[in-house]
DNA sequence: ATGTGCTTCAAACGTATGTTTCAAACAGAC
DNA sequence: GTCTGTTTGAAACATACGTTTGAAGCACAT
């Protein structure tokens, strides 16, 4: 699809195969197999494996944070003034995810996957340099959440972020096996949309949940009402 | 320490390892360097390095999923009669991971980070093997959650619990890493405990959010059906 | 002491990886 | 057409991996 500049070519395929099976346990072949190109094309054209790595990255993580950016834009001038409260902060997250000019119709999963595995396989160089060159939207969505969240405790709101990445990170990336399962289970077909739309109230409640923060002791029948 | 036995020399070795690099990133020979013991030997008493990952994952699974069934017996047997409710269902998987005798400090976060990956790293024969040896702890979670919710959908209660599965396993996949970063950002240590003390309220919260499925704010292109 | 079964050891095997090499093919300018 | 800089191609490189081998070592019953 698209042209058939080797670049690009080796970017899909390496996008594809990244997101099915991680970054270690794909190799150069694999990649220039599938987007039959020469194996020397990626040394060539992107000068190491890690390099082609950030590439990918690159390729669908600086058009996202632009339009994250405008849509950040948007949402604050709407609000002249008031900080947006966390259902528009997180609304205009995923709308953004959702809008994103996808290459295919497996896109949105495949570009949540990704970002899953950025976070999850300890990469060095790859969190280096997505902190490195997306720091900016990143912090701005941070803001965002802590305004919108005035109540929390600093310690608080970071592990709940940390809990809103994981389930969003999580559900996107293998969102087509889920679907797939629920369309078998229950005969149930869903969009990503509507995954998207069950997500946020779930994130949006546990965000603001009562801190019932009471560690049981040891041999405690707890219940927490 | 423990004992000089070359097999949990191994595990122990091995343990670590995959927890901090992963199992692909993490060769036989790094295990058996730092075990102090011959190359030939992972092969010679597990025959595989997939055997391997398998051991390490029975020797911590087998004594947690035992722990976690008299764990929901004591619950049910308490609500006689009555299904528990979904925080005393949390807490009793939170306080039976736990409360597991630890091999030492490190041992809880360990345990978590192994089964983050187990979860993220897409090894096939590994989510066979858990889901061969352990079905049954986890079919009784899940029915025990259904209980719990029975004002959910039936799809609702899905998606919620793949958000739930997805916050704790991406979390505590990286909980090392994000404890590091909490630390050098505000100067607060953590533990595990405090971490799953966090996410229990954010999950019960998020499963009993209400369905506010229209949310979209004004300007909105999203139309959930 | 001698033989037996299990364990360790150093070395090698075959395969796969990321990377490099250098000649051939190509495109555009003159 | 010829030259020039860029891109492709097949092959090789060096290294790392999981695994296998066969001899040596060991503990222990006879």
């Amino acid at each position: 699809m698209a042209q058939s500049d080797t670049v690009d070519r080796i970017l899909d395929a390496a996008e594809e195969l990244f997101a099915d099976r991680g970054f270690s346990e794909t190799s150069l072949r694999m990649i220039t197999s599938k987007a039959k190109v020469n194996l020397a094309a990626v040394n060539y054209h992107f000068g190491s494996k890690n390099a082609l790595i950030h590439a990918v990255f690159a390729r669908f993580l600086t058009p996202f944070s632009a339009t994250l950016e405008s849509a950040f834009d948007e949402l604050e001038e709407r609000c002249n003034g008031k900080p947006p409260t966390l259902n528009q902060t997180l609304w205009a997250l995923t709308e953004s995810a959702v809008r994103m000019p996808q290459r295919n119709e497996k896109g949105i999963s495949i570009f949540m996957r990704l970002l899953g595995l950025a976070y999850t396989q300890s990469q060095g160089h790859l969190r280096k340099f997505l902190e490195q060159e997306y720091s900016e939207p990143f912090s701005r969505f941070m803001r965002l959440l802590k305004e919108a969240t005035p109540q929390l405790s600093s310690v608080d709101r970071y592990w709940r972020i940390q809990f809103m990445l994981g389930a969003t990170a999580f559900t996107m990336s293998s969102s087509d096996a889920l679907r797939d399962i629920l369309q078998n289970k229950l005969g149930v077909e869903t969009t990503v949309q509507e995954i998207a739309a069950r997500l946020v109230p779930f994130l949006a409640a546990g965000m603001q949940a009562e801190d019932a923060m009471l560690i049981p002791p040891a041999g405690s029948k707890v219940s927490v009402a």
